[in-house]
RNA sequence: GGCCCCAUCGACUAGUGGUUAGGUCACCACCCUUUCAAGGUGGCAGCACGGGUUCGAAUCCCGUUGGGGUCACCA
């Protein structure tokens, strides 16, 4: 064991879209090999062919990718242990389970589930815990059937599943890297199928003879498969071989506290995608959701980089973490301030030029896609905007007219006296050379001088013609990028739609 | 209900026998300011409860309460 190289897995099933919790299992588990150079891994649990979705599969590996966890071995990126897919490994199933059955510690099951949901329902009534009465287990393990019945139904061709022995009254015991010892007792577990009556196997069994053979040596799951690490223990003990370490994560909640769930809110990644959350603060969001670095530190962004650094599943903590959206937008903030401006663009591009294509504009469309203008664009707003689409909808007036003046700002700001200096003022601005920000500014503060205003009655009333709202970057820079000819078409046109009347 | 896990501000958390119980998000106030942000300063706010152990418990033990998970031919 020691020396050994450091395997983990994801192992979802491929029933719909990537869980968030599931997408904080697959970085915990990405992380810690990483982190000791070893393999991270995933595959595919897609035993139950029923609750099977078509391309499932490839999203989940496909968002994984988006967030930055590549797995060194997967269905797409193949691999020595291989196929990575539980439904291509049927044969292997059946083989341990002959071996199983062969070694007594399973036995065939010929009970209908009506007649199981009936025995459920009587123990019920008489107030026991519902159990499989261990009907079927033969008069050679313990039971009462006797092998000629077992026979007879074989023969006969009777569907059946296939259920482990779990032995009575043993104590099952192991040592759970985050949470410490814990122990079970067998008489509270039940016989579970082993194989379905569709010669699938179940999670259970299918997880524990891959996981073996996959050579994982760290199983990194969420905490609600604790209650069934006896069964998995037990089948490591028949077959006689060393349980990998288990790490048991707790549970990401929902504000009630209840484990995270639709109908309380956004689960799927893709949820998050598409609101426009990017990878490096959804990834720094939900590691920070249950691991902490410790000590002193107070750092709150962490590259992928630093992650793998840093991780450490001792730093793991035991408490279910509330799947708080706040945190994640301040996240996402910290991230827009500080991406590399042409790392945006190149990532507004193509927003900007579909809605260049859906709504009429004036201004020169090679000017306003181009990247040194949408750079600029950028840099004004990187500070007030939420996501990076934002920067084409939420500032549509650096590339589209405005369409209408925000009413509680013109009512506030629009006085009597405003078209005729903004008329005047559009003129002295004309006359210049330099549009800059500086002399637009020194322009301003001039005319407004010798006529003891103060510069706010022009500063509000050329926003609102310029953009149509009330807020915004700097003024100065706003008009300088938007440039001479747009601002003077925006004054003028404000002037006719707003009014002299206001 | 049985079994199992868990328990520090509203949320994420630091803390591993002696601290004015620290940080971040959110919230509030003030500052900066042409607006909105960003930023700065300050504030509000927490060890679930009860017993022990100890000179001394957020920290260790037991119990209570509370919350959660799980009890399928689903994973």
């Amino acid at each position: 064991m020691a020396g050994q190289r450091v395997r983990t897995r994801f192992a979802p099933s491929p029933t719909g879209y990537l869980h968030v919790g599931g997408l904080r299992t697959a970085l915990y588990n990405y992380l810690f090999a990483k982190r000791m150079n070893g393999d991270f891994v995933i595959r595919i649990e897609d035993t139950d062919q029923s609750r099977k979705v078509e391309d499932a599969e490839k999203n989940l590996i496909g968002t994984l990718e988006w967030a930055g966890i590549i797995p060194d071995e997967s269905p797409v990126h193949g691999g020595n242990y291989g196929p990575y897919v539980q439904s291509q490994r049927l044969s292997i199933y059946r083989d341990y389970c002959t071996r199983l059955l062969e070694d007594k510690n399973a036995y065939y099951c010929f009970s209908t589930s009506e007649e199981l949901e009936e025995n459920r329902q009587l123990q019920l009534k008489q107030g026991l815990q519902p159990k499989y009465n261990r009907k079927w287990l033969p008069e050679e393990m313990g039971g009462s059937m006797p092998g000629s019945e077992i026979r007879k139904m074989l023969d006969e061709g009777a569907p059946y599943v296939v259920r482990m022995k779990v032995p009575d009254y043993v104590s099952v015991w192991f040592e759970d890297l985050i949470r410490g010892p814990i122990e079970f007792d067998s008489s509270t577990i039940d016989d579970q199928v082993l194989m379905k009556s569709d010669g699938f196997p179940t999670y259970h069994f299918a997880s524990v003879i891959d996981d073996h053979l996959m050579e994982f040596t760290h199983i990194i799951r969420g905490e609600e498969w604790l209650p069934s690490m006896p069964k998995h223990l037990l089948l490591y003990e028949f077959f006689g071989w060393e349980p990998p370490k288990f790490a048991h994560l707790p549970l990401l909640l929902n504000p009630d506290r209840s484990k995270l769930s639709k109908r309380q809110g956004d689960v799927a990644v893709e949820d998050y995608m598409r609101k426009g959350f990017s990878s490096e603060a959804i990834v720094n969001f939900v590691a920070l959701l249950g691991w902490n670095e410790g000590e002193g530190s107070e750092q709150e962004v962490f590259t992928m980089d630093e992650l793998i650094q840093k991780f450490s599943l001792e730093r793991v903590g035991r408490a279910g973490a509330v799947f708080n959206v706040e945190k994640l937008n301040w996240l996402e903030k910290q991230y827009i301030k500080q991406r590399p401006a042409q790392q945006i663009v190149s990532k507004i591009k193509p927003l900007l030029l579909d809605e260049l294509k859906h709504k009429p504009f004036e201004m020169p469309e090679e000017r306003i896609t181009s990247d040194a203008y949408l750079a600029r664009v950028v840099d004004l707003m990187r500070e007030r905007v939420n996501y990076e689409h934002e920067f084409v909808t939420f500032s549509s007036y650096f590339f589209f007219e405005p369409e209408a003046y925000e009413a509680e700002a013109v009512e506030k700001r629009w006085t009597a006296e405003v078209p005729g200096l903004l008329e005047e003022f559009a003129a002295l601005l004309d006359s210049s050379e330099d549009f800059s920000a500086e002399s637009i500014e020194a322009a301003l503060k001039a005319f407004v001088a010798p006529k003891a205003l103060k510069p706010a009655v022009l500063i509000h009333p050329l926003r609102i013609v310029a953009s149509g709202v009330s807020f915004g970057p700097s003024l100065y820079h706003m008009l300088e990028v938007l440039g001479k000819e747009a601002v003077l078409r925006r004054i003028r046109r404000g002037i006719e739609r707003i009014g002299r009347g206001a």
